[in-house]
DNA sequence: CTGAAAGCGCTTACAG
DNA sequence: CTGAAAGCGCTTACAG
């Protein structure tokens, strides 16, 4: 390269980075034929001097990529601009594997870590607070003086059942997951501060068939049905939606239903297509990833765990119209 | 490093990576005390040196997910144990965003790049031909003189219909996606095969409702009902299970149905669930991943199409039984 | 205003 | 059997 501007290789990097001080046609001349050779500086040789390799490393343990990949398009958005390009690693719950990954990573000299996973209140099975590099957690437990980004699920659950309430809907039930998860009892307290505690909330697990099931339940007790149900996903929202229509009860006519999630897949091809909470997945990656890059530039990070709101997305199963309409 | 082992620094190299001559001992030691102080040599430096960065790009359209994460674990598999971490890139169908990750990547001295899309017959908004590291396309449609591995959809769909015709169905019906994907064209080519002429194909998209749909269709045409489903993906064959149950037919005693992908998450919450075509995506990934680390290597390697066989996943909705149950 | 030199952390011939 | 030197491709003081 900088023999073909007939410059000195260290007058070629000054031109090219603009700093240091010459000629401005020399620095111009530099840089076109640099554009018409099409020369790239190595990233390998700049990281070894810079300390920064431009690079950081994605953790998760979510196997199936339903939070990790709105998270890892919110960090590549993110950070692409900045030049860093982001390693993927899926680790499952194999501690083996993780640390086989981290090594890999560190050995690259990754400028940060981020992990995620598919829950709040679970770590991954992998040390990470002992790094010299920079770590941020996103939908993942963190560690003490970390900084962990995660949605805030109480101000979801609150959207949705606010929502049920101001359509009209006064018998609200809540079918939701295990209670064993931190989200899950934290949508149900959200639940029972804006319905109240008249009904009961229906633990179960994450699947369609419980939804269904859960419906059974609800409809064949005595006395007075559910106008409003408030699942905790996508897929139980779906499965208490097809077991409605099974029994003859329309949804949104005679019962609003809302998911949480947002998951396309599931709320989209709902009949009707779902109303639901979107947990913002992707605005949660974009900050992780500025997150990690203002560490590894050294800027200061306040440590703690920020919530980052929820927003409901309007579709059909509840009626009522979309704000604003 | 070399100081804490009291050895010059190139003694400490050879040591660590058993080259060069030297007296057990000191290899021993110096390999013990670099255990002890968790030494971890720079894969920058030693990049520089050996033109081998370790590390790979995958380039990715399908922002879904659906396809890229199977194959994005099965290079993951393939490559950790060869200490090389890869680059998740998903470009959209953006040729500008594509090319800032081409340029990124490259900057970094990848060893080689994974083309991966979502159809078989569509390229990636980017020209990967001539790039002075290897290439190598999975799930999309590669250049001249490329390696491309691809599923055999004949071989899958021909799996499809002939399970549905041992199990007894005479009546085969094809519900499909849209005729201008290469893969429907095939499939569609491989059950008029197997089942003959006498059904038409129907053509549609790829959704719940067009299954739905599909089904009315043929259910209220006057004459025989089908009494097998081909779809050419697990939504569809979702929505034509819902459909028949609607109707009262039964799946699988009146009716069988069999899906395509084995998405899990379509596939087993189908009520029954769904027996259906797996493309083996982590193989086709694994395969990839270890066909660019040959070209990294200098390995010589056939260009050409290679097609992996698909696997038939035996579920409920079929009926009949598993194979050697 | 420009270039020679040192150095980032390694590996690999080459001397001793 | 071990170490000093050169060099991978850059950047950054430092001379000229």
């Amino acid at each position: 390269m900088a023999s073909a501007a007939g410059v000195s290789i260290s007058t070629a990097s000054k031109a090219l980075n603009d700093t240091g001080r010459m000629g401005a046609e020399t620095r111009e001349r530099v840089k076109r034929i640099a554009g018409e050779i099409g020369y790239r500086p190595n990233a390998l040789a700049r990281g070894l001097l810079s300390k920064r390799s431009f690079t950081i490393g994605l953790l998760t343990n979510d196997t199936y990529g339903r939070f990790t990949l709105p998270v890892m398009a919110g960090i590549s958005d993110a950070l692409v601009d900045h030049g860093v390009s982001v390693f993927l690693c899926a680790i499952e719950d194999d501690p083996a594997l993780a640390q086989t990954h981290v090594d890999a990573m560190l050995d690259k000299q990754v400028d940060g870590i981020i992990a995620t996973g598919k829950r709040l209140d679970k770590r991954l099975p992998v040390d990470l607070s002992n790094l010299h590099v920079p770590v941020v957690y996103a939908f993942t437990e963190g560690t003490q003086n970390s900084v962990t980004f995660r949605s805030d699920d109480e101000q979801g659950a609150k959207l949705a059942v606010e929502w049920l309430a101001m359509i009209g809907r006064r018998r609200i039930a809540h079918i939701t997951g295990p209670e064993d998860f931190f989200s899950v009892r934290e949508r149900a307290g959200a639940y029972h501060q804006v319905a109240g505690h008249r009904e009961p909330v229906l633990y179960g697990v994450w699947s369609e068939s419980w939804g269904h099931e859960a419906v059974e339940q609800l409809w064949s007790r005595p006395g007075e049905k559910p106008d409003g149900l408030f699942c905790g996903n996508d897929q139980i929202a779906r499965g208490a939606v097809d077991a409605l229509r099974e029994r003859g009860v329309k949804v949104p006519q005679d019962v609003s239903v809302i998911g949480f999630d947002n998951w396309e897949i599931v709320a989209a091809q709902t009949r009707p297509p779902l109303t639901t909470v979107d947990m913002e997945l992707k605005e949660l990656g974009r900050q992780a990833g500025l997150t990690v890059l203002a560490l590894a530039e050294g800027r200061p990070v306040e440590p703690g765990v920020r919530k980052l709101p929820c927003r409901l997305i309007v579709r059909q199963s509840c009626g009522g119209r979309a704000p604003g309409e």
